[in-house]
RNA sequence: GCCCCCUUCGUCUAGUGGCCCAGGACAUCGGGUUCUCAGUCCGAAGACACGGGUUCGACUCCCGUAGGGGGUACCA
């Protein structure tokens, strides 16, 4: 049975290095019928963990990454918090020293910082010379005696080599002699990640360590300390790391501000920015960045491509599959096919998998998706009056491809103010309705509209090229003008349609309107 | 310093000795289409880090160099 996990520490953000983690993990445990288990490694105790968990567990569960043991949904090995286990860590620890693969130790800071730098000087790689290791009870009670506070250590094998075997690198050997006699359990009694790691995979029975290959060279000393357990060693697969955009440094929560500069980070920004002044939301700059999974969920990405990007972020089937729905990506998905080279995060390419999704999308599914931006933004009332619905799924086919998040919904506001609050940009009066001619046009266009019927896109279209070849007239000269009357804006949907959607009244009302300011 | 990992177009990648004067995707740049925008269609430009081997033949194998990244914590 494959047993999977994903140990994230509640920081409060899910970030998209965690995610493509949790991802591939997921995926493993899924295409093997297996188990994908969250495990919360909270052992900083500051925080509170309730509260920084939430926004990690609703990342998850958005992306549809679910987990069958962890937080919420429990199991047969809870608790899945490394706050809760401390018992379990106090005893493997007594085990390591009761087999002597550990020891006690009183070495003071300034004392290791003294051979450590005359390593240094050597140009050899330091080892402790356990020269204030406690060999029994006496010792002990003699350094403590001295005032000295005891550690917990490793005895690390001295020389001899060990092998890694890893499912995306192969073979891995490392020197016994390179390794330290790290420190297990600090001097308050508390035990360090690499112990409780070890103890919670072989608690929760994980097989298959997926992990970010900053884990690599740590990997030995956990060997060491299943081995020195009695513990089965897991197969690892160390992940490639997900890269900055435009390098290949590992990606960190603490550079948002940096990653702001690029320039595509920056345009996603810009977008996303739009969208929340709209809905009249001043976000955190701390949590609102595009390397954090809930930047996507608030601004309406669909999980499908968070997904899929990711899943190519390091992965590949093979020369030409880019699009993977989940049950695809849970069948095809293979460590051996991993990279082994960081990948860069590319918010454009992003972006395009995002364009890809909601264009394949029905229009019916996207209904309820913008319903919940134009609540937020109060265009339209909680519960919707019953004819939303409707007008929506028209509004949506007008929009077509333009809608690319689903908060993009709120660029269009001519379908869902009053035509009092319809702001008209100036500029764009000035340059589409700058003439006498242009004016006088929309006038004699804005009579004609009374007798249209149906007052359809199509009747619409059929009819003003009859009023625009009546009068030698090209399309240009009235559409420019038309638009901004009716909605605004120079840009937006086809003309005719957006007349139709709005209606006889409320056309002829904003052309009326803009006509009379201008004139 | 020492140890480990990595290195194909700007980015994600295909490529396991001849199919590759290197294929796809995103981005970029031209052009067609449309009432604007989005889209769509057609096209262009763009890479094997470097140096040595091995071989009839190397992006692919070996060695070295350079560069990048990670570890070396009483962080995770």
């Amino acid at each position: 049975m494959v047993r999977t996990r994903f140990a994230p520490s509640p920081t409060g953000y899910l970030h998209i290095g965690g995610v493509r983690t949790a991802l591939f993990n997921w995926l493993f445990a899924r295409q093997h019928g297996g188990q994908f288990i969250l495990r919360i490694d909270d052992t900083d105790e500051q925080r509170n963990v309730r509260e920084a968990l939430q926004p990690i567990l609703d990342g998850l569960r958005w992306l549809g990454i679910d987990w069958d043991e962890g937080p919420e949904v429990d199991g047969p090995y809870a608790p899945y918090y490394q706050s809760l286990r401390a018992q379990r860590y106090e005893a493997a620890v007594q085990q390591l020293i009761a087999t002597g693969a550990a020891y006690w130790d009183y070495a003071l800071a300034e004392e290791l910082q003294l051979e450590r730098e005359s390593a240094q000087a050597d140009q050899r790689s330091f080892r402790y010379s356990r020269k204030w290791s406690a060999e029994s009870p006496s010792d002990r009670q003699r350094f403590e005696a001295q005032g000295r506070t005891g550690v917990v250590r490793l005895k690390m094998p001295q020389s001899g080599k060990v092998t890694i075997r890893d499912q995306i690198r192969g073979n891995v050997e490392f020197d016994w002699g390179q390794e330290q006699d790290h420190v297990v359990q600090r001097a308050d009694g508390t035990c360090l990640y690499h112990l409780a790691t070890v103890v919670d995979d072989y608690d929760f029975q994980i097989t298959h360590v997926i992990r970010a290959e900053e884990h690599l060279s740590n990997t030995p000393r956990q060997v060491f300390i299943a081995q020195a357990l009695g513990y089965p060693v897991p197969e690892f697969a160390h992940l490639p790391f997900v890269a900055e955009p435009g390098s290949k440094t590992k990606i960190s929560k603490r550079k948002l501000q940096k990653y702001l500069k690029h320039h595509d980070f920056a345009q996603l920004m810009q977008h996303a920015s739009t969208i929340m002044q709209r809905l009249g939301d001043v976000p955190d700059a701390e949590s609102f960045n595009p390397i954090l999974v809930g930047f996507y969920q608030r601004i309406g990405f669909l999980p499908q491509s968070l997904l899929n990007y990711f899943l190519l972020l390091g992965w590949s089937l093979d020369e030409k599959t880019e699009f993977f729905g989940r049950d695809e990506m849970i069948a095809q998905f293979s460590l051996g096919r991993v990279n082994h080279a960081p990948a860069s995060f590319d918010p454009a390419k992003l972006m395009s998998f995002q364009d890809h999704y909601m264009r394949g999308l029905p229009i019916k599914q996207k209904v309820p998706l913008v319903l919940a931006y134009l609540q937020e933004a109060g265009w339209v009332t909680t519960p919707p009056a019953c004819d939303v619905g409707p007008y929506l799924l028209q509004v949506l086919a007008a929009i077509g491809d333009r809608l690319r998040v689903s908060g993009d919904i709120l660029s269009f506001d001519e379908f869902f103010v009053d035509d009092e609050q319809l702001a008209v940009d100036p500029q764009v009066v000035a340059k589409c309705l700058a003439t006498p001619e242009s004016r006088a046009i929309l006038h004699e266009y804005q009579a004609t509209l009374v007798d249209i019927a149906p007052f359809d896109s199509n009747s619409l279209e059929q009819h003003t090229k009859g009023f625009l070849a009546a009068r030698s007239l090209k399309m240009g000269q009235l559409v420019h003008g038309l638009r901004v009357a009716v909605t605004g804006k120079a840009i937006g949907c086809g003309v005719f349609e957006t007349l139709a959607i709005l209606g006889r009244e409320r056309c002829l009302r904003r052309i009326g309107r803009l006509l009379e300011q201008i004139l």
